[in-house]
This record gives structure tokens, C-alpha cells and sequence, in this order.
DNA sequence: GCCTCGTGTTGGACGGCATTCAAGAGGAAC
DNA sequence: GTTCCTCTTGAATGCCGTCCAACACGAGGC
């Protein structure tokens, strides 16, 4: 794709505007950004963004998409590693973009298009999650709600800011009922 | 309190108020009401409301205060029945007044009162499950981490508007998980 | 009965917001 | 050189939350 130098320019464009955005929404928020303020940040007429983008919304799923497709990336890179890395780095992850996940809810409750795209989000998301339980054998039988529990609670903990210390007994607690739940599968 | 005549009036009309917006809120959302709306109901001038109330989200709080205050007392009601049942209705709750949940944990990040007092409900409605969880003998010694993933799994699966199956899936995985708790612990 | 004064209420304005429209610039294709 | 599509723009629209200054009203003191 991007076959012309015109195609290769209005892509280059429109990242360039993703990456504003994603600055600038994680700066001050999505609703403390306006078209306005990004439109003066890409230096370009607040219409122009329009050219690119349907509207605000759009480009909320813009910054998103490459989000969350950075984070399964690095997640790829990260397989096979001990598991409360993983756990560590994912909810590092969701704590740097914890303003766009909260935003992300919200505007979900509004946008049919944000709902859509952040439905799929968490069904990749959960996948990945599904995934690492089965290669250790956890949550056997119930992994596909045990990998939505998780990611409540790691929405859950970024959202309501808790503290290290508060992540680390939720996460360990977890981890702890999780080990019983396989010593109870090899006893019966 | 309320001695006078005027304040008897008074109080009614901030009742009346935080009456309108509740069913305005759940109806159309916090955004999706404005204060020209919202006045227009009361049959009141738009500034009239500014005079009771500071701003929107003095408002917000107001309207959950009320909302948070009877759920902690019909579960007062409540205590000592089957846990299940408990569970069901603490769903069914967040359920109902799932927009406003999820406008507060949106205003939380803007604005420092709704955060407070957020925290503060977070708190009470923990402690209420942790009582709970304490007279039941459940997550022994993990009350605390315990109580906050049950919230923040309630808060989960009333912000993704979970099937009624999956949320059974969820509560019932969850159980299983602190059963096996109980019974590790009586071992020991 | 009148006046004062604090309690409510209002019209009108302000600045900011997302979004739209119609007009125009610019360059590629013929 | 002209056409035509891509991209950009200034100006306007209709909302929004909030503020200010003026005004109504009724209770309490005289």
C-alpha cells in the first residue's frame, strides 16, 4: 500500500497527527485536548484534522489501535518469560496509558465505533492472557474467565491508582488462589 | 437541621434537583446533560442551578452520594443472607446505575472532589464486603486485597456489560478460588 | 405599615468546544 | 494548458459550562 508519493505523504500526515494526539491526549486528557490545541501542535487549520480523521472519536481509536498493537508486540518478545514479569510489565503498560484506557471507557458508553474497537481489543488482549494461563496449566477449565478476571483487575488497579505495595498483595493473592485451584486439579 | 421555613424549602429544592439529574444522568448520560436540560426539568433558570449547587460535578456527587448511601442501607437489610443472593443483588445494583459508575471513575480524573469522594465510597463498600468475607471465614488474612479485587471485578463486569452467563462464570470461579482458600487454610 | 437585607432567581453574556460548509490552492495526469 | 482530484483553509454554527450584575421576594426589625 501507500503506492504514490501523495498516499505516502497523507500517511506520513496522519501519523504525525496520531503521534501529536497521543501525546497530548496522555498529557492532558482527552477532553483537555482540543481539535484546536492539537491542530496548532501539527501546525495545521483545526479543519484539516478532519481531512484525516471522521472525528474526535476517530482519532481516540487511532491512538489505540497502535497502543495496544505495540503492547501485543512487545508481549510476542516477552513469551516464555516467568510469569510475574509478565504481570509486572502488563500492568506497567496499562498504568502509563491508564488516562487513555479511562477514556477509552467512557467514550465507549457514547461511541458505537470506541465500543466496537475496544470490545476487540479485549478479546485479543484476553487471548494473550488465555494463552500463558494454558502453557502453565492455570485456571484449568476456567481460563477464559479466569483471563477476563484478570483483566478487571488490572483495569481495575490502574484506574483506582493503587499503590506498589497494593499491587503487589492483589497480584500475589491471585497468584496464590490460582496455584491452589492446580494443586486441587492434581489431587482429584 | 432545616429549622426555618426557608430552609425546609430549600433542602426540598436541592432534592428536587439532585432527583431530575439522577433520571437525567441515567437517561442520557452526564454529558448527554446539560444544564440548560436539566433546568428546563426542575422549571428553573440554567443559573438557578449554579446557585445550589457549585458546579456539574457537585452535582455528580450529590445525585451519588444519595445513590451509595441507599445501597449501604438496603444491604444493612441484607446482612446474613446466602452469599449468592448478595452477590446477585450487589450485580444487579451496579448494574443499574452502571453510566454513573463509570462517569465517576471518568470525572475522578479531572477533578479532585469527585476523586475524593470516590475514594471515600470505595472504602465504605469495602469494608461492608470485607465484613463479609470475615463472618464467612473467607480469603482468612487476605480480607483486604480480597475485598478490592471483588469490587474491582463488580466494577468490571458491569463496565463491559457482561452476560448474565459470564457474569455466573465469573462469581462462580471466583467462589470455587475462595473455597479452595478455606480449605487450604484448615489443612495447614 | 414601611424599610432593610439576606435569600433566591433571572437574562444576558463570555469564552470555549466539536463540527460543517463553501471556497480555494496545488500538483499530477492528460 | 486545462482538468480534476487531493488537500487546506477562514468563517460560521450551535452547543456547552459558567459568570456577573440586576432584580424579585418575603421575613424581621422599627
Amino acid at each position: 500500500m501507500a503506492r504514490t508519493n501523495r498516499e505516502l505523504d497523507r500517511d506520513q500526515k496522519r501519523e504525525e497527527i496520531l503521534r501529536a494526539a497521543r501525546e497530548l491526549f496522555l498529557e492532558h486528557g482527552y477532553e483537555g485536548t482540543s481539535m484546536q490545541r492539537l491542530a496548532a501542535r501539527v501546525k495545521v487549520a483545526p479543519n484539516t484534522l478532519y481531512w484525516y480523521f471522521a472525528d474526535k472519536d476517530a482519532l481516540l481509536i487511532g491512538v489505540m489501535k497502535r497502543v495496544v498493537q505495540a503492547g501485543l508486540g512487545e508481549y510476542e518478545r516477552r513469551r516464555g518469560t516467568a510469569l510475574d514479569a509478565q504481570v509486572r510489565w502488563m500492568l506497567g503498560l496499562f498504568w502509563e496509558t491508564r488516562t487513555l484506557i479511562a477514556t477509552v471507557h467512557n467514550r465507549a458508553q457514547v461511541s458505537s465505533e470506541v465500543r466496537a474497537w475496544h470490545d476487540t481489543a479485549h478479546r485479543m488482549i484476553e487471548k494473550a492472557i488465555e494463552a500463558e494461563l494454558r502453557s502453565r496449566g492455570l485456571a484449568n477449565g476456567h481460563e477464559v474467565a479466569a483471563a477476563r478476571i484478570m483483566s478487571f483487575i488490572a483495569e481495575g488497579v490502574v484506574a483506582h491508582q493503587s499503590s506498589k505495595a497494593e499491587q503487589t498483595r492483589i497480584v500475589r493473592l491471585l497468584m496464590h488462589l490460582l496455584r491452589l485451584d492446580v494443586d486441587d486439579g492434581a489431587l482429584r
